[in-house]
RNA sequence: AGCGGGGUAGGGUAGCCAGGAAAUCCCGACGGGCCCAUAACCCGUAGACCAAUGGUUCAAAUCCAUUCCCCGCUACCA
């Protein structure tokens, strides 16, 4: 019988877009080993599904004035398209909001209560009155029992990494208002987790085979001591707890989702006709289980769902492996939903070839630590390796062999250069077997580019073109043997590109799609005889010009005026803030928060011009809006000075000669902070070295600080 | 400011956990070759005091300490 093999792949929130990020991070290497584990002859199954249940997704209805449902079916139906799209070859990608999940998760949870894992308490849960509502743990801030950072969140502490329950922060506030919120008792559900503790440690013991991220990662998590975690919420989206007394409240986000890899295995068996299939890979203590995710799952899939699934069943596969991988940043910035620094599959697949975008996320894939995406680095490696090297080879050789043979020609005697190439198309199976069996996937990927250029170089010093001339049989044993090449580098790309693989088993006339063969066809005979047409290249040269969005001055987004300060008060919440009184002239007066308090005093401020930025997006600091912010130099002595415009009109604008202005109407923080200006030599301010001038005159610091002081 | 991750040839990387003679690979640059191929391909050359300083050691890119810089997250940054 087949091995059988099973990959869980995280599932993504539906509550937004894909982004290149996910992708790199576990749906593509995720996909890698799925498509090489078919080809080695196991019987894989790859499952998962869009997330569509907690508490963000409600927030996104509320905004929308829709319903949590019309966000979660939009999304899906992207994330199924753009899995489709990207190539990734799911068994099946289903959803939490079917039956069949929540059938399996009240089932679960019912087991676990009877047994005792799951326990009734009544907690002091936050209750917002100026809200209305019982907040979740990501609107709760305060300080952390642990650690006693002040930046706690409900559910995490991100200084020491610790989860966290609500009720055990200190000093409390509602993020949503910042007001404080006042404890009532709910009655909630908690998942034992501590007593898993031991369990968990042994089955830990022999995962020697795990990345030393991963592992030192839960260790830690171990030594810390595990939580019972609580698993319902006050809210009216998600799974119905299964147990009376708790219909206004729905299961826990985290705890539903999980459940999703064995739910989803049994709606595929189902979907097979064979409802009990999933226990195949599920009940063979033969079958490996194996989980792709990002760093930040890393808990939820080595601590969390183990211990769920020994206390639902202890005859159910564990993981056997959980290769986590990095963050793939864009220009250094983290992809991230929230802040809208994303290259959006549905963008990217758009404007390019899939295989191509694989290459590059597959070359550059975030294993071991956080990799960048490069948009003139993603040119150069499609250009210079897999137009270059990869395509070219084909291109060159398959064209060649249509010119001067019209067919595949057959093999004659060999030398010891084509013994050499016939022997390097094992060794390079053999390798790239290796690497992928360690989820080495760049190195896989590399090994099978060296073919490549070893394809080149024996073309070269066998120079068909010359031999064609004089040694026609000898000319088609040459371009048989790189037929031969061609055809072992399409089975071994397979799972880095299986696009171009497939047109490349088309063009050598092989039968069926290479999707359905195993590996060792890579050491297959041609169909010599075979007529070939003339090729396409199988990818396409980019130009950065392309690409490059002619981007604007940054500069010319931003909005500064001249202020004059009216007034000067103590926040009443912070010890650095002051709340400034502005007058703006003709667009009015407001107020702004900032934090010059360890540098002028109130009587120093108060009836003095500055310049603002007063097209920001407002901010609440400490619970009070700030509309705009003020500009000041900051030099590295730590000397801070406010800007003076000299005495210009208040609401008279500040500019730059040369830079056009188009402010925005909203500027977000992260588009103010392109903007690098700096104070120069002679005191002004300047961008790009071009001096910002107020009305009447430059803009110069208000005292000294020393030359090229940031101003923010 | 706190926490986390980094700083290796022009760019991107491997090696670092388990220290050892000439530091990996890809691209780019330069020189040459070839002319079959998407101005592609092949061969060769140059290019790194492995961020800095100090320490441990017979021996350090690799271990320890301190500093500087970059990135991310967080924040009484705005």
């Amino acid at each position: 019988m087949k091995e059988k093999i099973y990959i869980g792949v995280a599932w993504p929130y539906a509550n937004g877009s894909l982004h290149l990020g996910h992708i790199a991070g576990c749906y593509l290497p995720a996909d890698i080993f799925a498509r090489y584990s078919r080809m080695k002859g196991k019987d894989v199954l790859m499952v998962s599904g869009s997330d569509e249940h907690g508490t963000p997704i409600t927030i996104t209805a509320d905004k929308e004035k829709t319903t949590p449902q019309v966000i979660v079916d939009r999304y899906h139906k992207e994330h199924i398209q753009n899995m489709k799209q990207m190539g990734i070859s799911f068994d099946l990608f289903t959803r939490t909001t079917t039956k069949n999940h929540e059938k399996l998760v009240q089932d679960i949870f019912l087991t676990l209560y009877k047994k005792g894992h799951i326990y009734k308490k009544s907690i002091e849960a936050f209750y917002c009155n100026n809200c209305n509502r019982f907040l979740p743990d990501r609107y709760i801030e305060g300080n952390c029992p642990n650690c006693g950072s002040q930046n706690a969140r409900g559910d995490q502490c991100d200084e020491c990494g610790k989860l966290l329950d609500p009720q055990d922060l200190l000093n409390v506030k509602c993020k949503i208002c910042g007001s404080t919120p006042e404890i009532r008792n709910s009655d909630h559900l908690f998942f034992a987790l501590s007593k898993f503790e031991d369990k968990l440690l042994s089955w830990i013991k022999d995962k020697k085979h795990w990345k030393p991220s991963v592992l030192k990662f839960t260790k830690n998590w171990l030594e810390n001591g595990l939580q019972d975690r609580a698993i319902t919420r006050d809210m009216e989206w998600g799974t119905k707890v299964p147990i009376e007394g708790f219909d206004d409240k729905r299961i826990y986000v985290w705890f539903d989702a999980v459940i999703g890899y064995l739910s989803a295995s049994k709606e595929w068996s189902d979907k097979q006709g064979k409802p009990d299939q999933w226990e195949k890979w599920w009940k063979d203590p033969k079958a490996l289980h194996y989980y792709f995710l990002a760093k930040d799952n890393i808990p939820f899939h080595t601590l969390i769902w183990p211990s769920i699934l020994m206390g639902y069943n202890d005859k159910l596969n564990l993981a056997y492996d959980i290769p986590a991988n990095e963050y793939l940043r864009l220009k250094g910035e983290q992809f991230s939903k929230s802040r809208g620094i994303a290259i959006w599959v549905p963008d990217i697949i758009k404007n390019f070839d899939v295989d191509a975008v694989r290459y590059y996320l597959s070359i550059n894939m975030p294993e071991n630590k956080d990799t960048d995406w490069l948009w003139d680095d993603f040119v150069a490696k499609n250009n210079d390796e897999l137009v270059g090297a990869y395509g070219n080879f084909v291109h060159r050789v398959v064209t060649f062999t249509q010119k001067n043979f019209g067919k595949i020609p057959k093999l004659s005697t060999l030398d010891k250069l084509d013994k050499e190439a016939l022997e390097k198309i094992k060794e390079t199976s053999k390798e790239i077997s290796g690497y992928l069996d360690k989820f080495e996937f760049k190195k896989g990927l590399r090994t099978a580019m060296t073919l490549a250029q070893f394809g080149n170089f024996y073309f070269d010093q066998k120079q068909p073109w010359v031999l064609v001339k004089n040694d026609k049989e000898a000319c088609g044993s040459v371009l048989h043997i790189c037929l031969k090449i061609i055809k072992a580098l399409s089975v071994f790309m397979v799972p880095f590109l299986p696009f171009s693989s497939d047109k490349i088993w088309c063009l050598l006339g092989e039968k069926g799609s290479i999707h359905d063969k195993t590996w060792d066809v890579a050491f297959d005979d041609l169909q010599t005889g075979f007529e070939l047409e003339s090729p396409q290249p199988l990818f396409k040269k980019l130009d950065i010009k392309d690409i490059i969005e002619t981007e604007e001055d940054p500069f010319s987004k931003v909005d500064l005026r001249v202020a004059k300060v009216i007034d000067v008060k103590d926040h009443p919440e912070a010890d650095k803030l002051y709340m400034l009184h502005l007058d703006l002239g003709k667009l009015g007066k407001r107020v702004i928060v900032a934090g010059m308090k360890p540098y002028y005093t109130p009587e120093e401020i108060t009836g003095k011009s500055i310049v603002v930025v007063v097209n920001l997006k407002p901010v609440k600091i400490r619970g009070v809006t700030s509309n705009g912010m003020l500009l000041a130099a900051e030099d590295s002595k730590g000397v801070v000075a406010l800007l003076n415009p000299g005495d210009s009109i208040p609401g008279s604008k500040v500019v730059v000669k040369g830079v056009a202005k188009k402010p925005a109407s909203v500027l977000e923080f992260e588009d103010f902070k392109k903007i690098k200006l700096v104070v120069d030599e002679f005191g002004k301010a300047t961008y790009n070295k071009k001096v910002l001038c107020a009305e009447k005159t430059d803009v110069i610091s208000d005292k000294p600080v020393e030359k090229g002081a940031k101003i923010l």
